[in-house]
DNA sequence: CGAGTTGTATTATATGATTCATACACTATA
DNA sequence: TATAGTGTATGAATCATATAATACAACTCG
């Protein structure tokens, strides 16, 4: 378990998202343990509170849940894995569509930085 | 003038960011002039002092001048305004892929989906 | 001249979000 | 039983942002 931070998001928003992107590809299985809040801060070096703060916001979304004091886990309902991953390529695409519209530049132009982007970064 | 503000950004910066909208897509000419601090302040309902930040980055950044006490003015240096546009369009693209690839969608389906997006918000 | 406009600077305050320190209850297990 | 690990709750501390209240120098123009 590794994360970047970048200094602009909130930790425990950034440590949000990578969990939904490991559920949406797969690499947290339904059912699957996932680090307690404590080893998770020790792993991340951050606070164990944000730690907390993260999990509290996944499992109020569902995608996680928690018996007793035993370690949570990733939600077992595959709908809500799906509607993950849906929702971060949903808001992606929101996201770049309003910052790019305003500019009035050409959709063939950009979709042809998108790929070369996309492109450039696999190899480097 | 006319800014519509989220929540989560903050306000000098999304006043930036308007400005440079305006520059790069031409509707701010070089050397014209723009409202002053307090103006801008009163039109867009926030306060004088949150508009002078706005503009004090925009200065260091280039984008506008000012001279002795008059109007603050547009940058007549072209290199500066071809920037602007450059910056907005691949700060779009580079957050629009950090975001997309770790959630390995076909690039193709994704560009579909921009494409789908560009043109449903020209209508609606 | 003088009133009103510019840009600029300083200081204080308020607010909200984020992070941190600490404590508590529960449970497994050595 | 007691130690160490769970999750959870609460309040304080910190920080960035926004707002506010003034102040000052310079310029324009009636």
């Amino acid at each position: 378990m590794k994360v970047t931070f970048n200094k602009r998001d909130p930790v425990y928003v950034q440590v949000v998202r990578h969990f939904k992107e490991q559920i949406a590809t797969g690499h947290f299985e339904p059912g699957q343990e996932i680090p307690s809040r404590r080893e998770l801060a020790t792993q991340l070096k951050i606070n164990p509170n944000t730690a907390q703060r993260a999990y509290k916001e996944m499992e109020e979304a569902g995608l996680i849940y928690t018996e007793g004091n035993s370690p949570s886990k990733i939600t077992k309902n595959e709908k809500v894995i799906d509607n993950v991953r849906e929702e971060l390529i949903l808001e992606a695409v929101n996201n770049f569509v309003s910052a790019i519209r305003p500019i009035h530049v050409p959709i063939d132009e950009v979709v042809g930085l998108i790929k070369e982007k996309y492109h450039d970064d696999e190899e480097g």
